[in-house]
DNA sequence: TTAGCAAATGATACTATATATCATACCTCG
DNA sequence: CGAGGTATGATATATAGTATCATTTGCTAA
């Protein structure tokens, strides 16, 4: 992500914070970066070395997990749950509404793109799920794929 | 799971072992009996518990993973992303196909439903993936729902 | 029958992921 | 200033998973 989208991108999280009475700290806007700068999703832990090297924050387990938490709430991260590993929205700086999420995860590059899927599609989904004897809550979908480079390669 | 269609599933995986000349060993056995004793999926820790308790079988953590994968390559079980759990397949006696899973899971009761999406959903998805540029590699989809029951409640 | 090999399991230790509990720091409002 | 809330830290522990090497077991071939 390039400086300064990622500057707008930091100014639109603190907006979304203020919003609803809530403050983006310095550390949870270190977090937020570290996973801003990430090409690919990171652990908790992972985040823990990043704030270390990149920024001198030594944070502990638990201070993490909870800004995690706090961010994700937010809808400014998301987790995933297949990986256990977390990664910045993508849409924070544009306004549109939070939709349910999907998620490319590329088994090769470890890329992750995250995408809508089509309504329509989810209420066939949601049809079928319907026959089955459930009720879809919380569609988050993470597939499990290779990205064009990778699969070319 | 009733007892009889149990031993008639225990059958079935034993064959299947056999065909791939590999052998349905007794631990083998009761971790899989484990499985299908439980109406919900079971971490390798839970299944810990239950050899000891139900089995009297002290199997340490290693073991334990090592039976799975074993289960897991034959198609006997399957894990749950998601959930760090596993549990087993709901279609070790019939005879169709292994074809891709998909997995209802209720968010409340805990129950899993396999089941299998149709094909041209799944193209669908896949049509789309492609769009986004990645491919499709493993559609086992893990959908958080709840179930008739739980929702009525 | 038994030496020898391969497959299966165990012992042990460790890494990775995540949470619980209580203490402390630091605002802000009266 | 002091009370109360929000944020963070210290510490310990639970849970999930892996690595390495040793031992057992059961087959096979002389």
């Amino acid at each position: 992500m390039l400086k300064s989208e990622q500057k707008k991108t930091l100014q639109r999280a603190q907006a979304i914070c203020q919003d609803s009475g809530a403050q983006l700290t310095e550390k949870r806007k270190a977090v937020l970066t570290v996973l801003l700068q990430s090409p690919v999703p990171l652990s908790a832990y992972e985040i823990t070395d990043r704030l270390l090297k990149d920024f001198t924050i030594a944070m502990p387990a638990n201070s993490v997990y909870r800004i995690l938490s706090f961010l994700q709430e937010k809808s400014l991260v998301h987790k995933l749950n297949s990986l256990n590993k977390f990664l910045a929205c993508a849409h924070i700086a544009c306004n549109h509404e939070h939709e349910i999420q999907q998620f490319l995860m590329c088994n090769s590059c470890e890329s992750v793109k995250e995408i809508a899927i089509p309504k329509d599609i989810i209420s066939e989904l949601g049809d079928h799920i319907k026959n089955a004897g459930y009720h879809l809550t919380q569609p988050q979908l993470e597939f499990h794929c290779e990205c064009d480079d990778c699969f070319a390669a």
